[in-house]
DNA sequence: CTGTTAGCGCATTCAT
DNA sequence: ATGAATGCGCTAACAG
């Protein structure tokens, strides 16, 4: 068995309460104990339990983070910048992925409440669902909006509109997207942002032709590749010059699929991501794509679940333009 | 105010034994009462406080994992598959970072103890460092050995032979070494491995001149560029014509600088990485890699954590040569 | 089969 | 300033 807080009064020779205090640092304990007890804890090696420690106090020092899955670079870098907070402050992250399934999801949410974690950091997989289990935690949502909660995200509608307005101003007419699952808020403010940008321009831009052609999936690689052939082989002259993705992951693969077929990039196509990933600067040519300030995503994030923020209910951040090699001007017609 | 076992029992008229009995599966209790007990339950959403359970039997569902870096696709991938199956038999997943920081791993370490996990899975930073704090709490280390703990690995020693090996049978005589930091004993295991490689080959082919060139750095995706930079830009002729790296990251990288500098892949200069994390087969060229077993290695990791398999101190698993289009034969020599 | 009770490790209140 | 006692929510041992 570990050693507990009566052992350590035992060898000291003091009380239970007394030990307690010495290790509330804040309470008023004689200076001669106090070291006598520092002493023993060392000695012994004790560590208080936080199984009592967190059931007197009905706490926990857990922030529940929920995900739907960690091998995206996105949520990878969510997840470390969200981990290296909390445990600056002294609490200790839970993780969980929903694979993007809502039945998952309901039962993951269940498993951290479980766990009475101080508080939730959730990316819901769809929306609504949950919900209704998640009273009582304090539940923040991240990119992804969820009834009655604290919403932290890029201002997506924001970051698609860039994305449409950076490839018209290069002279580009013949668009295409690939959007994320339908089923998420998140693709849905990303493409119709997209298409505002594209409204926009004609508007300005009166009687100005411009096509569109928009194929859907998941935000992964794959997606991105599948999709990408789907778009580019669409019949010479028909052929988009430009292509923005809802993710840099799908933006990667369509950089795949466009090598495979002898498309060249930027020459023959543009590209444009979503979210700066890491990896996003390393690809070649570099990909151009709309950043999300996740860092800063994190740290909104994290104050909010801890309760230091005022309980605004959504926190709507500018995502910026990277503008790298993957994009350029349209090539002349034919 | 939560409510408690005790309001069950209350609003069932019964005794909060009777209670516990019922959330005992395996308890016997009359079938109206268990009835009544549910109907209540389910009635006032109750939910078992873990606090209360865990601090009386003295026992957690939380595993710890400790990684240098969720960001790195492999730890994602890892951390991936060790949550789905300890989620799957009602374990959370306690996630903290080293970033590859002794003193942060210590920090982490000592963290995670004082959560009570039922287990800690670890990728030791450093050899030895901790060691001593981990007494009492079933550690395995996974890729890295730590002393006096399991270890799940896959044969490191044996991947570098395996690249060296491959290399050299596409006929290259001038070969490249990508390694990560010596203060881990993957990186040296994987390197010395690659240079028993040229040393078999030499051995059995005795007279034949195979030249080689080791740098090091970390295994992520910047190193591999900036050390594929070095060994690229030897002088013409002597300019490796194939390049061996620690990790898939570094490999992609290395890509990435052979792209810069107009070295073309596989026509110039052959790749082969470690690890076969899912982007391998998305750049272009493809990746050929040493392949990790991970769901392997997740499995038997997490098995040994909880205690089902003998206490075998080391799982050692074969790595597997993917072979796609980043290597090819040597370009003859001019 | 069910009710009662002790006690897991700790923080805190009440005396002193 | 310190000790003694209480109870957080729960399970298990003991009676009945």
């Amino acid at each position: 068995m570990a050693i507990t807080i009566k052992d350590v009064a035992q060898h000291a020779g003091v009380s239970v309460g007394t030990v307690s205090r010495v290790l509330a640092k804040n309470s008023t304990v004689n200076d001669a104990i106090r070291l006598k007890v520092e002493g023993v804890i060392e000695q012994l090696g004790y560590r208080p339990s936080s199984l009592g420690r967190n059931l007197r106090l009905n706490r926990t020092y857990l922030i529940g983070l929920l995900i739907p899955d960690i091998t995206n670079p996105f949520f990878a870098e969510l997840a470390k910048q969200v981990e290296m907070l909390a445990s600056a402050e002294g609490y200790s992250v839970l993780l969980a992925n929903t694979h993007d399934d809502p039945k998952a999801e309901q039962m993951q949410v269940e498993a951290m409440l479980s766990r009475l974690p101080f508080g939730l950091i959730l990316v819901p997989v769809s929306d609504s669902a949950v919900n209704t289990i998640v009273a009582g935690t304090r539940t923040v949502t991240v990119d992804r909006p969820l009834q009655g909660h604290a919403l932290v995200s890029v201002d997506n509608a924001r970051g698609g509109y860039m994305a449409a307005d950076h490839l018209l101003s290069l002279g580009h007419r013949n668009l295409g997207y690939i959007s994320g699952p339908s089923s998420t808020e998140v693709s849905r403010a990303r493409r119709s942002g997209f298409i505002s940008g594209i409204t926009e321009f004609r508007r300005q831009h009166s009687g100005m032709v411009v096509e569109s052609r928009i194929v859907e999936g998941n935000f992964d690689y794959l997606s991105g590749e599948t999709l990408g052939r789907t778009l580019l082989q669409s019949a010479p002259g028909t052929r988009p010059t430009a292509i923005a993705t809802a993710s840099d992951q799908q933006a990667i693969g369509l950089m795949r699929a466009a090598a495979d077929l002898g498309i060249r990039v930027p020459e023959d196509l543009s590209i444009i991501g979503f979210d700066d990933i890491p990896l996003a600067s390393l690809v070649f040519p570099r990909l151009t794509t709309i950043r999300q300030p996740i860092a800063e995503i994190a740290r909104i994030t994290l104050e909010a679940v801890l309760g230091r923020l005022s309980p605004q209910k959504e926190w709507m951040l500018e995502p910026v333009l990277i503008r790298r090699s993957s994009s350029a001007f349209a090539p002349p017609v034919t």
